[in-house]
DNA sequence: GCCCTATTGTTAAAATCTTGACAATAGGGC
DNA sequence: GCCCTATTGTCAAGATTTTAACAATAGGGC
């Protein structure tokens, strides 16, 4: 990374993900080389802003040639952090747990799944996709014993600020957000949070199918 | 509502799920009325913004008092079209979309899940929740007979395109994409869509936890 | 009924984000 | 090896979004 990347903007830092995946595809289509403006063309940008948010990492172009398509796709991995193996554990084995679980290559984007908590007794000792399943009373050793650092939540929102609470004691520094509850975690620092409410996301399609727009 | 709500910005649409559910506790707990201000530390933005977010649809406080909890709970639903019965259909009935029927109450968001579609025989006759399961081979005959317009897409991102650009054929205007792959609608007016990408939401958790912002 | 306080709606300023423009230059054909 | 073309990196302008400021005014206490 050969430029000063503590100021990114968040909206640059969303918009990287979404390059990485169109670049893959390119990659697996063995397209080796590819210009700012036919990316753009391809993504619904425009080549400026392209050029703008690769620029905030470095110049990974080449004039008059473009940029090298697995070049810029393993240096965006690199500043995402595709790499990067960070111990995660996913709370609440509901139908909604299960299919984050099943459906999400964690060890792609970063993230190693090593242990799921629920409270249901039923499901004590079975395990998804050979990731165990434990009782959550068993969290906080687990903790201290594995020093996880995401949690993924898919729990009631009745007991999301709660447990957050104690999982940051814990020692947990990210968050991954299913339940329709905003997470408060001002009071703490270097504690990171990704709301995901697929209930908004819904609301916002129904305003925009009845508008039209 | 009182304000021609045509230039409405697409930042503005994207809060007010989130008002809404914040007004929808605030009025469970028996609050009854609140100030931009109380509203804005509760959801942690400013009072300036709440204000002219309101304003973009009319006059909904009164100066002195501040906002009727109710009041505006129901103008915002109204806004978002909470009440609407758009007509919905689900396709991929695997564990990602039994999750998605099972975990979101689409009625209390403007849209009324009516079908899943899937390829696997062994899956006809059964029923998620008492929405019953056909096979996507029924998929276009349904569509006319039944003109549903919002498609939730749970499918393996190779069949995504092909399988939306039938669905716009069929009538839908509105898809809600799971699939991992960015739905591309702009020869088509009037279609709306909502790519939920998961994968990158986490990427960006992990950019996040990684470099500690 | 009057005055004081709280709080809005609205306007203007500041900040941020996106787009356009273009000089600099690497690459490839001849 | 030179010139022409393609395309970047970057700077400046334009657009949008967010925040601050404040005059207008409804409500409630006395």
């Amino acid at each position: 990374m050969s430029k000063d990347n503590s100021k990114i903007s968040i909206s640059v830092i969303k918009r990287l993900p979404r390059y990485y995946r169109f670049l893959g595809e390119l990659k697996a289509n063995g397209i080796e080389r590819i210009s700012s403006n036919s990316l753009a063309q391809m993504m619904n940008l425009t080549a400026s802003q392209i050029r703008q948010d690769l620029n905030c990492f470095g110049g990974f172009g080449h004039q008059g040639y473009g940029y090298n398509v697995a070049v810029l796709h393993s240096k965006i991995g690199a500043i995402l952090g595709v790499d990067s193996k960070l111990k995660t554990i996913l709370i609440g084995a509901g139908h909604l747990g299960n299919a984050i679980a099943r459906h999400l290559d964690f060890e792609k984007k970063g993230c190693v799944l090593e242990a799921i908590f629920d409270i249901d007794e039923n499901l004590m000792g079975k395990n998804i996709c050979s990731i165990p399943i434990y009782n959550v009373a068993y969290l906080q050793e687990y903790c201290e014993k594995n020093k996880p650092v995401v949690a993924v939540l898919c729990i009631p929102k009745e007991a999301a600020q709660s447990l957050a609470d104690s999982l940051v004691s814990a020692g947990i520094r990210a968050f991954w957000n299913f339940s329709h509850y905003d997470l408060n975690t001002d009071y703490q620092e270097n504690v990171v949070v990704e709301n995901v409410h697929l209930g908004d996301s819904l609301l916002t399609l129904t305003y925009r199918a009845n508008n039209e727009i």
